[in-house]
DNA sequence: CGTTATTTCAAACGCTTGTTTAAACTGTCA
DNA sequence: TGACAGTTTAAACAAGCGTTTGAAATAACG
C-alpha cells in the first residue's frame, strides 16, 4: 500500500473519532507508520489532507447518490420514506467500498459542520451541488404541498439530525448497549433515524 | 463588572462561535480585557471554566424546566406538541436572563457534544438528571405506546436537530433572508422546528 | 495608620502543533 | 556504472497552547 493511501486511511479513522482539530499529524503518521513530513510532501498541508479524505468518499458517493435520486424520481406515488431510503442506500453501500465506510463518512460529515469553522460545508456544497439539487427535487415530488421555504427548513433540520446522530453515534450505541443490552451498528442507527426524519419532513403544515 | 464575570461572558460568546477546543484562553482574556493568568486564578483550569459557563445557564434553566414539565404532566390528553412547547418556553426565557441567552446556550450544548470527547455530556447528565427524567416522563404520558428504547433514540435525534439547528442558526437565517426575503429570529426558527421534532417523535412504530 | 489578604500583572515555563529543511535513500534509465 | 527524479528520513523551526511563578498593585480590616 502506498504511503499516500496509508496516510488517508489513518487520517480518516482518526478524524472520524477525534475530529479534525482534535487529531494531530503526528498521530496520523505514527498510526500510518510513515514519516511525519510525508503528509506535507504528499498533500501540502493538513487542510488539503482533510479535503482529500472527504473527496475520496464524495467522488465515490456523489454519482451513486444522484443516480439513485434521479431513478426514484421517475416513480409514481412517491412517498417521503422512499425518498429517504433512496438516499440511504448509496450511503450504506460505502461499506463495500471501504470497511466502516458508511460510519466513517457520516461521522466525518458531522465533524465538518462543527470543527474547522465550516470550511468543509463550503467545500461540499460548492464541489458537489448536484446531490442536494436532486434531493430537493425528489422531496418536492413526494410532498408537493410543501412550500420551498418550509422544505428549506425541514431539510436542514434533517441534515442536522443525521449529522449530529452520526457524529455521536459511538456514544449513543454504547448507551444503548448498557441500558437496553442491545448491540447496534451504524445501519441499525440509520434504520431508527429514517422514520424520524421522514415524519419530520412530512409534518402537517400549520 | 467583576473579572470573573467578564471572563465568563467573553468565554461564553467565543465558545458558542468557535467551540471549546477552537478558543484559546488568550482570546478569551483579551476580549474580556483581563490578564491571561486570571482564568487559572479564578477557575483553576480551562476545563473548569467550561463547566462554569455551562453551570451558569443550567442553574438558571434547570428549575424552570423541571417546573414547566411537571406542570404540563398534570394535564389530561397531553400531546407531544404541548410537551415540546413546555420544554421550549423556559429555553426562550433565557433571553431575558442574558442577551442571546437562548442561542448561546443551545450552541454551547451542541459544542459540548462534538468537542472535548463528550465530557460535557457526562457533566450535564450527572449534574442535572432531573431535567431529562421529567422530560421522558412527559413524553411517555403523551405517547404511551413508545417503548423506552425507541424513546431514547428519538429524544437524542431531537436533541441533535435542535442543537444543530441552533449552532448554525445564524447561517440559516441569513439564507432564509436572502432566498425568501423573510427576516427570522431564534424564536421564529424554534417555531419551525417544533412541529418537525414533534412529528419525528410521534412517528408510527414499524 | 499599618498589616493582612486578595487580586492583578508581565514573564516565563514546558509542551504540542503544523511546517520546513537538507541530507539520505530508492528505483529508473542511459 | 553514473546520473537523475522521486521519495523517505531525522532534525529543527517558529508559533501557539495551557499553566505557573513571584512580584506588584489593590482592597479589607483592626
Amino acid at each position: 500500500m502506498s504511503t499516500k493511501n496509508k496516510i488517508l486511511d489513518a487520517a480518516e479513522n482518526l478524524f472520524a473519532i477525534q475530529g479534525f482539530n482534535g487529531t494531530s499529524l503526528r498521530e496520523i503518521t505514527s498510526r500510518a507508520e510513515v514519516n511525519l513530513a510525508a503528509v506535507n510532501y504528499h498533500f501540502g498541508s493538513k487542510k488539503e489532507l482533510i479535503k482529500s479524505v472527504m473527496s475520496r468518499y464524495m467522488n465515490e458517493l456523489s454519482p451513486r447518490l444522484e443516480a439513485s435520486l434521479v431513478n426514484i424520481c421517475e416513480q409514481e406515488n412517491l412517498t417521503l420514506l422512499e425518498v429517504f431510503s433512496a438516499f440511504i442506500e448509496p450511503l450504506l453501500s460505502l461499506n463495500e467500498f471501504k470497511e466502516n465506510g458508511t460510519s466513517n463518512f457520516l461521522q466525518l460529515l458531522g465533524r465538518g459542520y462543527s470543527d474547522s469553522q465550516g470550511f468543509l460545508r463550503w467545500f461540499l456544497t460548492t464541489q458537489y451541488p448536484g446531490v442536494i439539487n436532486n434531493f430537493v427535487k425528489a422531496v418536492q415530488k413526494a410532498y408537493p404541498e410543501l412550500t420551498t421555504e418550509e422544505m428549506f427548513w425541514r431539510l436542514h433540520f434533517t441534515m442536522g439530525t443525521i449529522v449530529f446522530t452520526m457524529s455521536s453515534s459511538d456514544a449513543l450505541m454504547d448507551i444503548a448497549k448498557s441500558d437496553f443490552d442491545k448491540t447496534m451498528d451504524i445501519a441499525g442507527v440509520i434504520k431508527k433515524v429514517i422514520p424520524y426524519v421522514a415524519a419530520g419532513v412530512a409534518a402537517p403544515l400549520l
